[in-house]
DNA sequence: AATATTTCTGTAACATGTTAATCATTTTAT
DNA sequence: ATAAAATGATTAACATGTTACAGAAATATT
């Protein structure tokens, strides 16, 4: 092809994933050890914040907020439950569904941590500058709107 | 803090560390399933390309460059090793150091799937626009350098 | 109503992410 | 030269990512 010609691969310096890989380690860098210093991975910080800004979600539901796959969320909500940082009640209008909730233990732990995160993305706004973050935020938004448009067709 | 007063934590659709990690996922999409195809994971590609631009790097350099943690790296290294897609040489100066080569076997699957990350490249260039994309990654260098200015110093 | 299909959830199996610990080999300090 | 510190790489242990599969319950079809 033509176009293999005149556009060889990128190396990594230029690679779209890895680009924004690296910037994804740098915003949660210095957030993270705050979070396991609660004993709170990234991904279980995301289901309690998740439970705690709409309480009551079903695990799919859960699962496409969090941007987690169900496998993960299965085991996630697991340990959490066992650690009594959520709860899980069985829908009695549909028995496959379970709803889970966080737990008023749960909620504790969000307020302790939720200042952090405020902390770490107000430094973020002020090192980078607001509007280059919303600019940003907008690039990033219509890069997915752009690249899903007619691609979920392709899949099936 | 008057600050988390004024600030609120953001919901989810304006979490940095989500659009980032969604504007992956959809970077990349699509990539996966013809990676598979030929038997490679993400990672595993990351370490074939590496390798196939500079031929002959010890496992700390790779793992830079792959952005890989050394636990990780080190065990893929083992797997592409078994189905000799990479060789390993120990350094006859340090002991302790091996460099990691490709194959001529993973060269040809680099040649195989290459135009593969090219085509996908193309495309998504040509549906989000050459001057944005340019923009983006302008962006996200300036987000992890301003990030990251001062900051490895906090760490230790 | 009985069957087929879809939906919600979970498990299996393997690869990777992540922190800590280990081991051998340099390098440095004394 | 010897002990101490640093370095390159691996392993351990646990959590998560990922695809495939399985089970139960609801819904649709006949």
């Amino acid at each position: 092809m033509a176009d293999s010609a005149e556009h060889p691969l990128r190396g990594f310096d230029r690679s779209l994933p890895m680009a924004l890989l690296k910037a994804r380690e740098a915003v949660m860098k210095n957030f993270v050890p705050s979070l396991r210093e609660n004993g709170l991975s990234a991904q279980q910080w995301r289901v309690i914040r998740a439970l705690h800004e709409n309480e009551g979600l079903d695990i799919t539901e859960l699962a496409d907020r969090c941007f987690l796959l169900m496998p993960s969320l299965s085991r996630i909500i697991q340990n959490l439950e066992k650690r009594a940082l959520v709860s899980r009640i069985q829908s009695s209008i549909d028995n496959r569904r379970s709803v889970i909730s966080i737990t008023t233990k749960g909620k504790v732990l969000f307020n302790k941590i939720a200042p952090k995160s405020v902390e770490r993305y107000n430094l973020i706004t002020e090192k980078f500058g607001y509007g280059k973050l919303e600019l940003l935020y907008e690039l990033l938004e219509e890069l997915i709107e752009k690249i899903e448009v007619d691609e979920q067709a392709e899949q099936s």
